[in-house]
DNA sequence: CGGCGGATTGGCAGCGCTGCCAATCCTTGT
DNA sequence: ACAAGGATTGGCAGCGCTGCCAATCCGCCG
């Protein structure tokens, strides 16, 4: 290890000491482009007509002055904003940045603009978090999940925002649902690993209080197994959120718990890819001494050096979805986007 | 594989479809709770002086018609915003994710909110979407790096808006600069590797035109060898974002282009993970055989069977820091946060 | 018991921009 | 040449909330 600690450099010379000026008005532009507000404002806005000479002469002035028009006025004359909130539980899941980039890309072309909000997957936090988005009058919300606190029902119901709630489609949502069931997920899992002749299948997961998707999939799972004839071989639950170091971590505590685990289902892929890590370093053969499951389809699973058995998730394709219907003001609707399982070569 | 759709279900019944009331405002507040509407303001704010049958009668108030305080009408009475515009390349670099992670949770507990743009390390665009989150008056803007177009900077030091530059201290910052030095980074890493006795030490990169960190990285490691005496034993780019896909298939075509190499340093972890499935799957040994060298110090790297050797650089700690000082209206500075070199065992 | 100074309150003018409406200007058709 | 009718424009009242200031209240001192 080796600590760098770089020299401090004086403050850049920057433009923040210079005098505080009148910030530049529609008002300003008006007067410099000698026509009226209302017209400057149509020019600006594309909207309503004028003659090419007018537009000519806004567009110079608002260069000459370097206006730059004020979207919180705008946006409380007018109607709605061009806001959309956006609330996940985490961003250390990659699955949520990439529904955050599925939804700003969308939103972006849409002219609308992104705030975001982070529940780290407490439903308390969530509730407060909706309400401060809420005061910003956004044209319509991303949220994750069907479960929310009555609070934050009541909340998302009494504004007349639009919602849409993402990545699961297991329930009962408010107006925009867009995802794909989970529980299905989990079935479809446990189905493969019975169908490839796995008996002995053991299940690795997560905090699943908070994480309720991943609960959802856990039932499916475990429902699939008894149609089978079979149970959980065996089961650790790492009380924290997924990551590569809670598989690993488990996956070592788990086998030295149970004997005769042939295959482990992992509550997401950080989880299996932690456990494909131990068994590597384990000596422990996979799949044939251990056949290894994941759910989310991550990039890095599909690279290793045997591809993850996994389920595939359209996450970013949610959040572009939801962003576009809720910026095209769509009527409520539930969209499932389903997912696709991931043979791989781990399982 | 297996593709699953699962059923569509009824739209579910919404609020949605409730007669669309009038919003309630403050004033409606201020009639309900028989006060002025300035007092009602205060109350909500805490600010100014009320008694205490005031506050209880105002809260009665507010409670009973379901008010939220309008922020946009709020912020345009008053000065500055609680928005906080942050500009990030990309949101598939774990290390943005990270960043954002910091700075939202240090901007919540100010009370400030985060509005999110993605570059895409498009710097027109990066001109762009400055020039739109200008346009909600933020209290602050947050970006990447110190390379801007001259558009960017002019608007940013036209608009008078406080600005933190993140991630990279090389170079003359506008405002507040919060990073670290890619340059002695990718220095640090060079002398690594030469004092652990490498000497066919080759590059495997991504497009480093639009990431001019890796660019100064890739600048700093280059000059480190030729003080040792050394040069690149080879080289290999992807034109393409950094990905574990272009490490692994990177580092093939490297070892099949350029024979004898010993070391291989890389623009960051996800290309170096890409590396290590590489010689996982080709059986090269790590480090005999081939040594590996990454940055960034993501958690996966840290759990390989071998700890992958590389630099921990302190993104999350550069978002909170950089959230902190804009919220706090410090003034214009550099914050070298420094990194850590994390000898691994891959090298 | 009158007066004083701090504690509370209410009134109201904007913040900068948009929506609506009336006023003007130009084109055509006849 | 004249009027109808669309194309352009400008004026101005808010949008909902905050800041400032004047008006009221109250408790306590002399």
């Amino acid at each position: 290890m080796e600590d760098h600690e770089g020299p401090q450099r004086p403050a850049a010379l920057t433009a923040r000491d210079a005098a505080p000026r009148r910030p530049v008005t529609l008002a300003d532009v008006a007067r410099e482009a000698r026509v009226g507000e209302s017209t400057v404002s149509r020019v600006l806005r594309s909207h309503g007509s004028f003659s090419a000479r007018t537009r000519a002469q806004v567009e110079a002035a608002v260069a000459r002055l370097g206006y730059v028009p004020n979207r919180i006025a705008g946006t409380l004359a007018s109607t709605g904003s061009r806001l959309i909130g956006i609330v996940i539980p985490s961003l250390t899941n990659i699955v949520f940045p990439d529904l955050l980039r599925g939804a700003t890309a969308a939103l972006d072309a849409e002219g609308f603009q992104s705030v975001i909000a982070v529940t780290d997957y407490d439903q308390d936090r969530e509730e407060a978090l909706v309400a401060s988005l809420l005061s910003w009058r956004p044209a319509g919300l991303i949220v994750t999940g069907l479960e929310h606190n009555p609070g934050t029902v009541r909340r998302l119901m009494a504004s007349g925002v639009r919602v849409a709630e993402l990545l699961d489609i297991d329930g009962r949502g408010l107006d925009i649902v867009v995802g794909y069931s989970n529980r299905a997920a989990g079935e479809a899992s446990a189905r493969h690993l019975v169908g490839r002749g796995y008996r002995r299948i053991a299940y690795l997961g997560h905090d699943l209080t908070r994480d309720r998707r991943a609960a959802k999939r856990y039932d499916g799972f475990r429902a699939a197994l008894a149609e089978a004839g079979l149970g959980l071989a065996g089961e650790e639950r790492i009380p924290a959120p997924s990551s590569v170091e809670a598989g690993r971590s488990g996956l070592a505590a788990l086998l030295a718990r149970t004997r005769g685990v042939d295959a482990v289902y992992f509550s997401n892929d950080d989880m299996a890819l932690g456990g494909y890590f131990h068994c590597l370093a384990a000596g422990l053969a996979v799949p044939d001494r251990l056949a290894l499951f994941g759910y989310n389809g991550l990039d890095v699973g599909r690279l290793m050096p045997q591809p993850l058995a996994t389920i595939r998730t359209p996450r970013v394709e949610a959040g572009a979805t939801a962003a576009r219907l809720l910026s095209a003001d769509a009527p409520a609707t539930v969209v499932d986007l389903g997912f696709e399982l991931i043979a791989g070569a781990t399982a």
